[in-house]
DNA sequence: TCTGGGGTCCTAGGACCC
DNA sequence: TCTGGGGTCCTAGGACCC
């Protein structure tokens, strides 16, 4: 049986998330910020009504908008990480294959539910995704992934479809043509002004295109969005998510550093949380770079950004093997002078924990780094992140990331539970 | 004062080998 | 007198995604 793919993508999320344990938001322009308070990214249908763009930076936002009262958070990722989990195990009683595809997407395969009315079943899964969280969302469904893209696009845009469009018998020439081309799935900014130099404008006409043109443009991408966009599938749903190539934390600066001692800090507890990460998926790094730069946005002040990569005799994800090297890379390519505001660990070559290759001539004890490792991790996971760490990282920095307007950790933490009273 | 963070895939070109 | 060519691997950069 062929696959019918659905796009189950949750409406406006991060703000969706924040209503739900404060229902009095509902009906009022929300905006989420980014980290560092930096920009909008995520709006309330209230919010994109004001005209509030994406990636609006948030003090221009202040200036555009002194008016409305415009609810504004900083983002929550230990709530909206723990909503969409909730979300996801819900989708999978559903349907027997799901593939999660970001934090609030995720493709299902519909073939031989719902008992042949998708339509319906549509409306059974937005039913049991609300009573289950509170979160709304909209569902596309269609022959190939780019089709249940479009549907979605469409289920979205539309009142009268109440959240769900289903193409998977018939994506005609009507529907095509309603769709602009940079609003297909895998066609971007540069994509899509190439594409309208030459006449292209809907989807539709872009089904239409001539396929060698378009390989000679697009590439390969390009060929497989016009067969997809035909019924052909050419991208299969991905169950089994393949191993992270690479790994990178990185941050805006709260102020700028000034200071290597500064930089210092930052780069090991970026080191300190990628170091993390590679543990919590059981792989080691075979190589670290460090980069940092100075603030693009500001052409008046001097501008500086570097890079070094550096590869590590043994792979490994020991915190304290990578942040000593990430130390030396630092001192490497910090120049003093400078007002920076971003640094970031990248860690390439990741390898299972279990394949590292062993070097002759390493005389570090690696049994010992591990179960250092394991016990620095539990520690952690029971008094909160950052109850043991290392003095290099710093204590209470100044130059962390500004999240003046946070909501409360209501579903992971137990301080911040919500507290239901009875009568 | 204030402009996010973390990824993937594809392609072209260089290095190197036979 | 003659100045190849094909394969592989790696990397950097572009484009895109959420």
């Amino acid at each position: 049986m062929p696959p019918i793919f659905a796009l189950v993508d949750c409406n406006n999320f991060y703000v969706s998330c924040e209503r739900v344990f404060q229902p009095a938001l509902r009906g009022k322009p929300v905006v989420v910020l980014s980290n560092n308070d930096g920009c909008v990214i995520a709006r309330s249908e209230e919010a994109k009504a004001l005209g509030i763009p994406m990636g609006l930076p948030f003090f221009q936002m202040r200036e555009q908008f002194p008016k409305p009262p415009i609810e504004i958070y900083s983002s929550n990722y230990a709530l909206y990480g723990d909503m969409s989990a909730r979300v996801m195990a819900i989708l999978k009683q559903y349907a027997p294959e799901v593939e999660v595809y970001s934090i609030d997407e995720a493709f299902l395969n519909l073939a031989g539910c719902g008992g042949g009315d998708l339509q319906s079943y549509g409306h059974l899964i937005r039913q049991g995704v609300e009573q289950g969280t509170g979160i709304p969302l909209s569902i596309g469904i269609g022959p190939t992934k780019t089709l249940a893209k479009l549907a979605n696009r469409l289920a979205k845009r539309s009142p009268e479809a109440h959240g769900v469009v289903n193409l998977s018998d018939d994506a005609d020439q009507d529907v095509l043509q309603s769709v602009a081309v940079k609003d297909i799935w895998g066609i971007g900014r540069s994509y899509s002004r190439r594409l309208q130099r030459h006449g292209i404008e809907t989807a539709w006409q872009l089904r239409q295109a001539d396929e060698r043109w378009i390989r000679q443009q697009m590439g390969v991408v390009g060929v497989r969005i016009v067969w997809e966009l035909r019924g052909i599938s050419c991208l299969p749903l991905q169950l089994h998510p393949p191993p992270k190539k690479t790994l990178t934390v990185s941050r805006s600066f709260g102020r700028p550093i000034t200071t290597l001692d500064e930089m210092r800090q930052a780069v090991a507890t970026y080191t300190t949380r990628a170091a993390e990460k590679l543990r919590r998926h059981q792989l080691a790094a075979s190589t670290l770079t460090v980069f940092l730069h100075t603030n693009p946005f500001k052409p008046n002040e001097p501008q500086y950004g570097s890079a070094i990569k550096m590869t590590l005799p043994v792979s490994t994800s020991d915190t304290a093997e990578l942040i000593a090297y990430a130390m030396v890379g630092t001192a490497h390519i910090y120049l003093g002078g400078y007002r920076y505001k971003k640094a970031g660990v990248l860690l390439t070559g990741l390898v299972p924990e279990q394949q590292i290759q062993m070097n002759l001539f390493d005389a570090r004890d690696r049994e010992r780094a591990k179960t250092l490792m394991q016990t620095i991790d539990q520690v952690n996971a029971r008094l909160g992140s950052g109850a043991l760490q290392y003095a290099v990282a710093g204590f209470h920095p100044g130059w962390q990331m500004r999240r003046s307007r946070m909501s409360p950790r209501y579903t992971t933490n137990w301080d911040e539970l919500v507290v239901v009273r009875a009568g």
